[in-house]
DNA sequence: CACGTCCTGTGAAATATGTAACGACGCGAC
DNA sequence: GTCGCGTCGTTACATATTTCACAGGACGTG
């Protein structure tokens, strides 16, 4: 009944599945560095999480250490890849070609990653038609997403447009069957069920670590700089 | 004992200080739609959470709402800045002034925030010295991060560098006292214990994304689009 | 092949976080 | 003033997540 069983739909958490990510990246990480294999201990160190953590994390999926020797990394890293459906690569849509989209198209690391930028929209009439990135892309018309996003089967959008047009912009890419919203707008979008949203919001980041930096905080922890640093 | 005490020390859970920020930002919102009050279940509904998460989360730091009448929106504003400190303005320096760079420091977002870009650095000597915004900032040398830092009492930073120069930036920083980092580096950082670090790490995000975007998933929930948006 | 070491996978316990439910209060109607 | 409605603040409960701790496999050694 309980039992314990990874190929059933055991609902994995969502918190779970987000760490993931930085499993894979610090174990390729590794296995640049040319080390083979690692022990969850030294992987928990270098990530900054408890190695039981990682062995739980992991036992949802299935078991891919070895007593005593600790995980082939370069196995672990594929098997990670197969999980998060990896092994492919996504056509994604990125509406809004201002300063922040344009750095989202040029940005290093989506080259190196699964993503490839396979449309790009945005609404100035002077951007349109404008060469996009270096693989010969061209800004289309917003006017565009539902359609172009449909015929090519694109399922992800990064939404790099104001505010006051994320909701909407949110709305075309779900009519054109996205699933999977990367959302770089201050707003939280209403979305169906089924529509998958992250958010990423520096301000709000920002604000949430300014409360730890009060005066009585501040001075609380003085002599961990100051002892040190100062001559 | 355990009685509740708002100003004693209660040790409030670190997600319900992420969660002040939207509060914040949705009431300002309704503020500027000339909304002057409203109740847990009308915000819970616009942020996506629900009411009584509304109300716990407040309830850490005091009583805000009226009976029967929900919340004054300006007041509650004004506590929840002075909750997260955010009644002063508060310096920030940006390490990298390549494209992301670039992009961080002509956002809009942070334009309207409580936060100012007060010292911009790169290790780029082509770019040193040049003007790197509107107020007249210019870039100065990777080498002078701990002394500027310090000297201007910045507390804040922002890593915009690759990822292989992430962790010597923070440890310039740190060296000047910075205790908040806002990391757009693919890497997981290692500081000391009082320093706070937040990352936005986009590929990650995509990547715990299309865990869900499985054939499977997919066609379970085909019919959500299919059938409205199929003529 | 017996022993010791190392390290996984996992059940059980401990924490942390979220939700439901309700007493109490404020306000307007009558 | 009393009633009824709406909504807060709070407690008790439910669920989720993390951590502990240990049985047991793999491997090297003598």
């Amino acid at each position: 009944m309980t039992l314990y069983n990874p190929t059933e739909e055991a609902e994995i958490p969502e918190v779970v599945i987000r760490r993931l990510p930085i499993y894979a990246r610090t174990l390729a990480e590794l296995l640049g560095h040319g080390i083979g294999s690692v022990s969850s201990n030294e992987l928990a160190d270098r990530i900054g999480v408890t190695a039981a953590q990682i062995r739980r994390d992991l036992s949802y999926f299935g078991k891919f250490g070895k007593q005593g020797k600790g995980y082939d990394i370069a196995y672990l890293v594929s098997e990670i890849h197969r999980i998060l459906n990896l092994t492919q690569d996504w056509d994604v849509a990125l509406v809004g070609f201002g300063h922040l989209g344009q750095a989202i198209a040029r940005y290093r690391g989506f080259r190196e990653s699964n993503f490839r930028i396979a449309a790009v929209f945005d609404d100035d009439p002077e951007k349109i038609a404008r060469p996009a990135g270096p693989e010969g892309l061209e800004v289309l018309s917003h006017a565009r997403i539902t359609d172009v996003v449909r015929e090519r089967g694109i399922r992800i959008g990064i939404i790099a447009v104001p505010a006051a047009a994320a909701q909407q912009t949110a709305e075309l890419l779900i009519a054109g069957r996205v699933v999977a919203l990367l959302n770089y707008a201050p707003v939280v979008l209403q979305v169906p069920d089924h529509v998958c949203v992250r958010d990423i919001d520096p301000v709000a980041m920002l604000q949430s670590m300014t409360y730890y930096l009060d005066k009585s905080y501040l001075r609380a922890h003085a002599h961990a700089n100051g002892l040190v640093e100062d001559k």
